[in-house]
DNA sequence: ATGGGTAGT
DNA sequence: ACTACCC
């Protein structure tokens, strides 16, 4: 986790204008997430190198297998190189790793609502309120202690020499920043860190920049602008030598339901039209599931394609959409029928037949489904009557027959700033901690990673189906159409439907995994090297990308 | 690459 | 419909 408060302001040209420093955000970052994820699934994963796989990829790793040498997105192959007792877990079905993303942001918005997701591991929470109602309470000069980084304790007298009152903040700020840990990994058992990245600045922009000869946070704010332009439009430019300068006055958006919940499933080749509706077939069903949860009805539906094109072989997709009859869901989404369901197959293979001439030979390494737009539950009849009259004042802007979620969103802007009844426990709660003394240490430590144990090597996991003997009557395949399935199909249509999800969620950390867990997070530093730390910035003190 | 997402054009 | 960006 991260806390975002100016730390450059002792530079002294960036005191005029003079900054405000009112805002207090915290960015949150999950460790190797999906692996850890796994991990509290399967405990006796812990002390193993695990790595999250998704067809030839591992995608991600535990630190026991990072320190081994295995990297995120490598192939399996070389990691399987690398690492020959890599211990192996699918993370091709992204259920999991959703809930327990749901469930940590959950946690955050338990402290206020202005919680913002990115992908599905970091958390933005604006905890201004948060923070001047604890100032407020304790004034400001009672507010002593040192704020925490991941490893090493930060003076905050080194951190505040611009007077604002930033420096009261960061503490108080921190305080909930090490609350806000340490529930997160009460409630789900995943461990969550300063976010090592800065908004906008991914790998992509990242490797722009080092093209340009740009590591360190220190070589973005000296670089020549005009060198920068003949990479980046104008407005990137300045966003770039803004955070550079650690300022960002991005406010912290509310993520509210997605926009749009889709599946995909990319292999080697597809090149009959029965593969092709098993594939659909099976993330339709996988997509009706994910739609029930969400429990909004779709209007609209995005089927994509990705077409084996050696030349110009760039992860190009084709997609086609159509919207949704909404007689389709008259009932909302919770049961859906056979005729809704054979309804949207023919949809889709409808508009999969727009971008693939199935009369000629084609070769496709990918297939999507997505719903793209999605309305609250539309009531009917008596219902709707109820539905109205149950409003109350503020709320009846919601209540428009088909309204989509962003106009939702639009008209629903409070008119105050919403306290959370929630925020008051956890100030009494800050008042309980006990600040630890600590020496102040050199701010510029560039720790290395955390010592990771070695460990034995362990079996690589292998699931063999055998589909030859199996007569089941699978839901909505043609059982002709399955025989003449190649075997590779088969085992996936066999697997889909046979395995129930294996466990539940309930399961609480046995001991606190993880080395960092008490610490409050984090005001990183920036050494002298890379770029990997940097604090700064208003609502942004974060650093470059920072690839590990 | 893989399996998702967001926003802008 | 597609692009560029994010995780
Ligand atoms: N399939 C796929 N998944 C990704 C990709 N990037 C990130 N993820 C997934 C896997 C990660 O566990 C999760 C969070 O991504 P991060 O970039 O934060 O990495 P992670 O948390 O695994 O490791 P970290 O400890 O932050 O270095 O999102 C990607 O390009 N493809």
């Amino acid at each position: 986790m991260e806390f975002s408060d100016e730390l450059e302001c002792g530079d002294e040209g960036l005191l005029s204008p003079p900054h405000t420093h009112q805002r207090t955000i915290l960015h949150l970052d999950a460790d190797c997430f999906y692996a850890q994820v796994e991990m509290v699934r399967q405990p006796e994963l812990r002390d193993k190198p695990l790595g999250i796989k998704q067809k030839n990829l591992v995608v991600t790793c535990n630190y026991v297998a990072r320190s081994q040498g295995v990297k995120k997105c490598m192939w399996l192959k070389e990691a399987m190189e690398v690492l020959p007792e890599l211990v192996l877990v699918d993370g091709s079905d992204l259920t999991h790793y959703r809930r327990f993303s749901t469930q940590i942001s959950g946690v955050a918005q338990s402290l206020t609502h202005r919680v913002e997701r990115l992908g599905l591991d970091e958390n933005f929470i604006d905890v201004t309120d948060l923070v001047d109602e604890y100032m407020n309470a304790t004034g400001s000069s009672d507010i002593e202690g040192h704020v925490f980084g991941d490893k090493e304790p930060v003076s905050m007298d080194l951190v505040d020499p611009c007077g604002c009152g930033c420096r009261e903040r960061l503490v108080a700020g921190s305080l909930v920043a090490k609350q806000l840990r340490e529930q997160i990994l009460k409630e789900t058992g995943i461990t969550v860190c300063a976010a090592r990245s800065i908004p906008g600045i991914g790998s992509t922009t990242f490797s722009v920049l080092k093209d340009l000869g740009i590591s360190t946070v220190q070589e973005l704010q000296d670089v020549p602008l005009k060198l920068l332009r003949t990479k980046f439009d104008s407005e990137t430019c300045s966003r770039l030598k803004e955070v550079s300068n650690g300022i960002d006055e991005t406010s912290v958006k509310k993520s509210g339901k997605a926009q749009s919940v889709g599946l995909e499933d990319a292999f080697t080749k597809v090149n009959s039209v029965a593969e092709v509706k098993v594939k659909y077939q099976i993330l339709l069903e996988r997509l009706l599931k994910l739609l029930r949860e969400d429990g909004r009805v779709p209007v609209s539906i995005r089927v994509s394609v990705r077409k084996f094109d050696l030349a110009k072989r760039f992860g190009h997709r084709e997609t086609r959409q159509t919207s949704i009859s909404s007689s389709l869901f008259p009932d909302g989404v919770n049961n859906v029928g056979e005729n809704t369901r054979s309804s949207l197959m023919k949809t889709v293979m409808g508009l999969f037949q727009k971008m693939v001439d199935t009369s000629k030979d084609f070769h496709l390494t990918l297939v999507g489904v997505a719903f793209n737009k999605l309305i609250e539950r539309v009531r009917k009849g008596k219902d709707i009557s109820s539905f109205f009259g149950k409003r109350t004042r503020e709320e009846t802007t919601e209540t428009y027959k088909y309204t989509t979620d962003n106009e939702c969103k639009r008209l629903c802007v409070p008119l105050s700033p919403e306290k959370s009844s929630d925020g008051h426990e956890s100030i009494r709660e800050f008042e309980q901690i006990n600040m630890d003394k600590l020496n102040d240490k050199s701010l510029l430590t560039s720790e290395p990673l955390d010592p990771i144990l070695e460990l034995e090597s362990t079996d690589c996991r292998r699931v063999d189906n055998n589909t030859e003997d199996s007569d089941l009557v699978l839901k909505g395949i043609d059982p002709e159409v399955f025989r003449s399935l190649p075997e590779e199909i088969k085992q996936e249509v066999l697997k889909t439907h046979a395995c129930p999800d294996r466990k539940s969620l309930t399961q609480t950390p046995s001991t606190s995994p993880v080395k960092t867990s008490n610490q409050a997070g984090v005001i990183s530093i920036e050494k002298s090297g890379t770029i990997e730390s940097n604090g700064s910035g208003h609502s942004g003190s974060k650093q470059l990308w920072a690839p590990r």
